[in-house]
DNA sequence: CGCTTGTTATAACGCCGTTATAGACCTAAT
DNA sequence: ATTAGGTCTATAACGGCGTTATAACAAGCG
């Protein structure tokens, strides 16, 4: 008898050890991605170096996520898991005014400290990388939050259409100075914050309402 | 004399062909970037590509721009241009706000009809391309044309800074749409004109001043 | 004609993402 | 213990990229 259950027992523990060793490695992967994303960006981002960060063959990336475009998604994943974070603030009982602007904050932070995410979730790759549908519900999520907050600044009766379009002018706005303050003509505007001058914008949008 | 004469102006015919064939030259390797760009956008914008439409070798890429560089210089510079050109409408004697819609209008039909250029002035190559200083300067001069045009919008006693505030805010509305427009998760949004979202955010803006 | 200089086609270089091949390892059956 | 089959993965190869080196060609001069 104790031999059998013995042998059932290990039998059981082998099976489990290669899924839990695959989802390990799978991270392991990921992270070395993500480090070389975060200081190379794209650019940087190559199957060898990933591969070579993460102590593995090329072949690596292709058994574990597909190829390149599943270490893509992932970071597309990644970057508006950010946005959603970054949305994440206290709106019961609070000036909604406030809270839109404590999120556009974040959202501004977000952007400089994940520069790399931020630039791959508005496309950098162009036509060459695809979201899958995974990471397209991610960033629909993402759009999702931005729609629940920046509602609280228009009337609960006000139609979805009229507050989508409001998300969207908040974010056009917030997008919009990001990419001034990364943009190579206008980064040379001396005298510029940009995250004032952002806030600015949204404020006067606020007011517009 | 006649054969001196002669002799002279022989040399000075000679003189004038190899550049003028060499400007003609330059001129048809731009054209053959620019049809390949409008079409297939920068994957598409490689070395071989515009050397086999253009019916020469590589090489002659790097020796008359001196490489991919200054391809990409050159369809930055039309794209900015494109954009000068939009911002190119009447002002005296309209009404401003109808100067400023029409020329946003200008800018949002030449973000669809030169899609890949409109990419690259917006940093689509990302940090593997850095625009040259000539390059710079026509987005300088595109910039200088938004701010003495969206300045019709508020008293002429308004600050610089105004001013270009007043402009940077307006071109992240259009700009944002812009990208909402052709944003993989945004695109998505059904029933969406993004021409007259644009507009309507716009048209927000400026009955806020 | 031979030499020098300038121009340019073409192959090669090192990089890229991806795939094919060979090798290593494990398991089951005899 | 040996063999066969299956799975996983390192590595080389493939075809593309931007760029440079090499060889070939053309023009000019003595």
């Amino acid at each position: 008898m104790d031999e059998v259950e013995d042998m059932a027992t290990n039998k059981t523990s082998k099976d489990l050890g290669p899924n839990i060793k695959s989802e390990t490695l799978k991270a392991e992967i990921l992270e070395a991605a993500s480090q070389i994303f975060l200081v190379g960006g794209l650019e940087a981002l190559s199957v060898r170096a990933i591969a070579k960060k993460a102590k593995i063959s090329t072949f690596g990336i292709y058994s574990h996520f597909q190829g390149k475009k599943g270490i893509l998604d992932a970071l597309y994943v990644e970057g508006f898991t950010y946005v959603i974070e970054a949305l994440d603030v206290q709106i019961d009982g609070v000036d909604p005014k406030v809270a839109v602007f404590s999120a556009c904050r974040n959202y501004l932070g977000l952007a400089k400290a994940r520069a790399a995410h931020y630039r791959l979730i508005f496309g950098e790759a162009g036509t060459r990388y695809t979201p899958s549908p995974e990471a397209l519900e991610v960033g629909r999520i993402a759009f999702e939050t931005l729609i629940d907050l920046t509602s609280v600044l228009i009337p609960e009766t006000a139609s979805d259409a009229r507050k989508r379009q409001n998300a969207l002018e908040i974010w056009a706005i917030v997008h919009g100075f990001v990419c001034f303050e990364n943009h190579a003509v206008t980064k040379l505007i001396p005298d510029v914050d940009w995250t004032i001058s952002a806030l600015a914008a949204v404020e006067r949008h606020i007011k517009s309402l």
